[in-house]
DNA sequence: CTGAAAGCGCTTACAG
DNA sequence: CTGAAAGCGCTTACAG
């Protein structure tokens, strides 16, 4: 009853050939020469027992495991890595390898031991599985060192800036910093343009954001070169609704109601509406408002939100891509924000 | 400079034992004698060396990969999947076994073919990484048959209703169903109450949806047994924004606004508060709103959505659980749907 | 053009 | 109580 597993020895037998017939045959390894006629054999055998290459054997062998590891900081809070995981299993199945996910949370959660100490137990484990490449997701970082590990693995980061010498994906917040702008002014309202959520930390320290600081050099930039020389700015790094809410409401307070609002991010926008909705304001009709990351939510809002794209699964797909490739070139690669045009914009 | 991995006869060699000797000290094998002396030796000498054991050539020796395969249709699209993904992806880490995750969507979005035979595909890659036992998610379907597994090889259907002689974990949707309804009838609001999205279609088949036909079943009967005899309902199964949206503008323009309402999902309950907002009603003051999901943006909502959460994590931390069980129990395991209390029933 | 043999790094009967 | 040896299922020099 004890289904035994078909192994290439079998193939063999059953094909009347050698092992090593079997393996040229089913591998095409190349500078192999066999006969059309074995070849067609093999094949047939192999089909006909389900034969199933067995892959710790192949791994022992060849020391390839086909799979790639993904490391990336708390998975499950965090929105962005999910995505950047979907993207990335996508890929690594399209070109049969597996994606092992490295998680550093759950042992941040039991004990609060040092981090830096966690990342890098995390990364033993994805080695100790023998990956052949390593992909490091985060936010922003640039100080962040390349692990230890066996040469000629390559390693990706992704959405993070990593040392020079590696390949880092990020996406082009300067030129989706840009264009919001752009599709902002493309509109009826320009007055009184105010910004929501600037930082000084966000947009000086890279080792909280590698890209903020480039979205808000464009947003700023792009206004001035379009004529509008003075806007408000609400700081904070606390990019919750909630921020939004008030400030709108504050605004209101004092009479200086905003014609063109800026977020930096579409929960911020999304309590945008609240306030909006609360005073009665008609959101792409009385008031302009864009802002960047088309979350989930945001073409359900009513109307629907203008916003620059984080593209977190295409750069998740990218960086398979990158850690797969034969020569992959190191610094920077540009993932395109693409802006979602939606009604938030007064015509 | 190539840093040859460190293996056993290395280790071996350090202490001045045999392989056997360091492999019983390493994996404290039961039954195994060794001297005090002896063990400490070994693993004085792998610290020393960093020895790190390789994955493949156990596996290959032992058949067991401490691995699980985690089986999702579409596992981009839906955000469920990521959740459960997620739950299961800690829980594998705390149980030092590692997750395969197998995706049927790339595939389909290529070529329009079979998804059986994809899903089929997809196992059989899962299957070919001799994963120790599998867990299947998806939607409903009652009719799923267990793929053909190598013999002992545990399998768990995660929300989705499995065969009968396997362990299928899903939400305790009637327990849901009632307490939302108790939630809402707790309230000041019970004259005019309506239901949103019922639908014979899900209700009744379970291929569709294992447990919806339970949620409205629980919430029909929490009604009458509370005394209310009648109420509005209003049938899709298209849980869009859209259509609470519609619906909230139809009643009212009917003179038939609700006082309590409760929607089939989240997403219906956003499109009742920009309906609400329009019109000037106060959810949580004018008018009570239960839901379930408790989707992200729920708690955002102003005021908050009471509703009843989807423990997606909590599902896929418990396939993990069940599948190294040892003894899983055959049937259905249900998990509690926690309701979140928040403002939008009106006291 | 094809096959016998070594070896990847472990675990585990088995013998002493 | 400890060690020599076989073997898991492959791949790939090497010999013919």
């Amino acid at each position: 009853m004890t289904t035994k597993r078909v192994t290439l020895a079998d193939v063999a037998a059953e094909a009347g050939v050698s092992k090593t017939a079997v393996s040229f045959a089913l591998n095409k390894t190349a500078g192999a020469r066999l006969s059309e006629d074995v070849v067609e054999r093999v094949k047939a055998a192999a089909k006909k027992l389900n034969y199933r290459p067995n892959y710790a054997a192949r791994t022992l062998r060849t020391q390839q495991t086909q799979s790639i590891g993904f490391l990336s900081t708390n998975v499950a809070v965090t929105r962005f890595a999910m995505a950047m995981i979907s993207g990335a299993l996508r890929e690594a199945d399209a070109q049969d390898h597996t994606l092992l996910i490295g998680e550093t949370s759950a042992a941040i959660a039991s004990k609060g031991a040092n981090p830096a100490k966690l990342k890098d137990r995390a990364i033993a484990a994805l080695l100790d599985r023998q990956i052949d490449g390593l992909i490091i997701a985060d936010m922003g970082a640039k100080k962040v060192d390349a692990p230890q590990l066996p040469p000629g693995t390559p390693v990706i980061f992704v959405n993070l800036h990593g040392p020079e010498d590696y390949c880092s994906i990020l996406p082009d917040e300067a030129t989706a910093g840009k264009e919001v702008v752009e599709a902002l002014l493309a509109g009826k309202y320009r007055n009184n343009v105010i910004l929501i959520g600037t930082s000084p930390k966000l947009e000086t320290d890279t080792s909280v954001s590698a890209t903020i600081g480039l979205r808000l050099d464009a947003i700023r930039k792009t206004l001035r070169a379009n004529g509008v020389e003075n806007w408000t700015e609400i700081a904070s790094d606390h990019w919750v609704p909630e921020l939004g809410y008030k400030s709108i409401l504050e605004a209101h307070k004092q009479g200086q109601m905003p014609d063109a609002i800026i977020c930096l991010n579409d929960n911020i926008a999304f309590g945008v509406y609240q306030a909006c909705s609360e005073l009665g304001v008609k959101i792409g009709k009385d008031v302009s408002l864009v802002s960047f990351d088309d979350d989930e939510f945001s073409e359900n809002l009513k109307p629907g939100l203008t916003t620059a794209r984080l593209p977190y699964e295409v750069m998740g797909q990218l960086a398979v891509q990158e850690v797969l490739a034969e020569s992959s070139e190191v610094g920077i690669r540009l993932v395109p924000m693409p802006i979602q045009h939606r009604d938030s914009v007064a015509k």
